[in-house]
DNA sequence: CTGTTAGCGCATTCAG
DNA sequence: CTGAATGCGCTAACAG
């Protein structure tokens, strides 16, 4: 038992199949033709000496280490039970085009790690997750000609690719659904404003559709901003069920907030959905599922946005697309049973 | 503006400082006594040039990477919110000892990535979770001769480096709180038995010592083992509180199962924890908080988990400990009040 | 305390 | 269709 020391290299593949060094990359890489006779001897050779190439040495030598990054500052709010859409679609398309896709856990304020990491010429790109309307890790990327991709926006629309939900879709939607079950009197539980303005840039104009949807359609609307925290959601839920005339359904776009305000809703003896209806937003499919009821949702297809994102980034990366590109993904309704037609007092 | 085509080499740095190249490398690492004079005339060469390591040079000349791959299979049970912490803690510990830490989100099954990872020279070491009870993993990483350390253990246990929760403790625990608040009668969710067997290991153990610590405390148990989902939660628990002696309290450890528990002890007109007292096992601390009731719970510092297994891995990849080392977190106590004393009837 | 010299394993000219 | 020669940027002996 000798133990092999060290893996194999180029060099012993070459040795073994009786060619060149060079001829053995490019049996691998199929950049000029070889005759199949001694791309068989080199593959022979390579199975049997369990040959990997050294991704550092690749790297070395050519231009690309082959790794993309995605910047997922865990920190920002956690993980969500259906990040791992984002990541998993995004991987698969990347790894189609040459790419291995890494999570980079730090947090977006870790702009020195960030700079590091990429200036390392250990990444190739970047594909930007929990972005903010202004992220201070555009600069770093840019600073550093390293080429990325964001999901989400800033405020800057233009200058570089990205891909979001079409926020603009969705108060609309739920007006449009609830108003067609009769409703006429619906009830807003969203966040506070310094939640929104934080970060969470073009969600405001959520709100500002929403509102417009509603006038049009001669619904009313009572609107409560709350922190994203049970407590918030049960309080403000009491007060607006107690009101002279109190709503019939619930649009929701605050996720703790709402299961606050399903037990205030279910603690006053009111059914969902006989009794009274829930619509929440942009909400993950786990998420939905894991609360009593389940909640009918108006979202995003994470995982269309991130593979999107992917190619956008894939394309640069190989060159097959410089340009700055954007993609708004559609609305998507899932009907988990909480909405239903208004009742007959 | 003849815009910086290339970055900054170590050679750039050595001609304007006006020393050799090599001098460069060891004022960086500082294997080698240098005259401050020197030191400080590199410093400034490489702050002018802004200059940053070449990491697949290094990784090809040394023999380290510096990167550790932290096995995330996201697709085995989504994220969870607190697996943040994990991540964070080993983010941090490793930055420590000159490692940094990248999440690997392939599934368990794709082994093949996997072996093509650790043998392209690029993973120094790889942090192993969601771990089952034969994880065919390891055996990739150990014929690639990759160190690495479990957070979670196989059935083989003594083989390698691994951190886990100490389940033994959760059972005994849980029962002498509730005993001590006089519950005598004590129902219990927990899963189905494939769901165990699957990759659930030491947690069998849990619901063994549960049973023993009951024996005991004379306590009685209503056992339900039941898929994880809300609605053979609520099921369950409707059984069980309609039986001729109804339980007092309810031990969880299925997450789902008990959000529906609670949908039916709440519509029984059960307070908690006033009529009823009600204590998870193992959640994590943002789950427990996003019921309500919050839920008190019985589980393990999870950072310190991770943590540890960052410290373990550290320490074999700088060789300063070639041993396997184990480490069994205690039973964390977290009371949200969701339990209080026996009602008196 | 500092400089010189070999490689690390591979991609890519350049020749044939 | 194939081989030989250079160099990517750095580490680690080896020499002072």
């Amino acid at each position: 038992m000798s133990g092999q020391k060290r893996n194999a290299t180029r060099a012993d593949v070459a040795r073994l199949a009786g060619v060149s060094a060079s001829t053995v990359t490019y049996a691998l890489t199929g950049e000029r033709s070889i005759s199949d006779e001694t791309r068989k001897r080199i593959m022979d050779a390579m199975a049997e000496l369990n040959y990997t190439p050294n991704a550092m040495a690749q790297g070395l030598a050519g231009r690309r280490s082959g790794l993309v990054a995605l910047s997922f500052p865990v920190g920002e709010r956690g993980f969500e039970s259906s990040d791992f859409e984002y990541v998993q679609a995004a991987t698969e398309v990347l790894a189609r085009a040459g790419y291995q896709l890494l999570m980079w856990p730090n947090p977006i304020e870790d702009l020195d790690s960030l700079r590091r990491i990429v200036s390392q010429g250990l990444i190739d790109g970047v594909v930007l997750m929990e972005v903010r309307r202004e992220d201070p890790r555009i600069e770093v990327l840019q600073s550093t000609r390293t080429p990325f991709v964001l999901i989400g926006r800033t405020d800057n629309e233009t200058e570089f690719s990205w891909v979001d939900a079409d926020f603009s879709q969705w108060g609309p939607m739920a007006i449009h659904h609830l108003a067609g079950e009769g409703h006429r009197h619906i009830a807003v539980i969203g966040l506070t404003e310094d939640m929104f303005t934080a970060g969470y840039g073009p969600v405001v104009r959520t709100e500002q559709n929403l509102v417009a949807a509603a006038h049009e359609a001669g619904v009313t609307l009572d609107i409560e901003r709350v922190p994203a925290n049970i407590r918030a959601g049960k309080e403000a839920m009491e007060l607006m069920l107690s009101s002279a005339t109190p709503p019939t359904a619930l649009i929701g776009f605050n996720q703790p907030a709402v299961i606050g305000a399903i037990e205030a809703i279910v603690s006053r003896g009111l059914r969902i959905p006989e009794d009274f209806s829930l619509l929440q937003l942009g909400i993950s499919a786990e998420a939905a599922e894991t609360t009593f009821p389940a909640q009918t949702s108006i979202g995003v297809d994470s995982a269309l946005l991130a593979t999107t994102a992917a190619r956008f980034l894939a394309d640069q990366l190989t060159g097959s697309s410089a340009e700055v590109r954007h993609f708004l993904g559609d609305a998507v309704f899932t009907d988990r049973g909480s909405t239903g037609p208004v009742p007959r007092r």
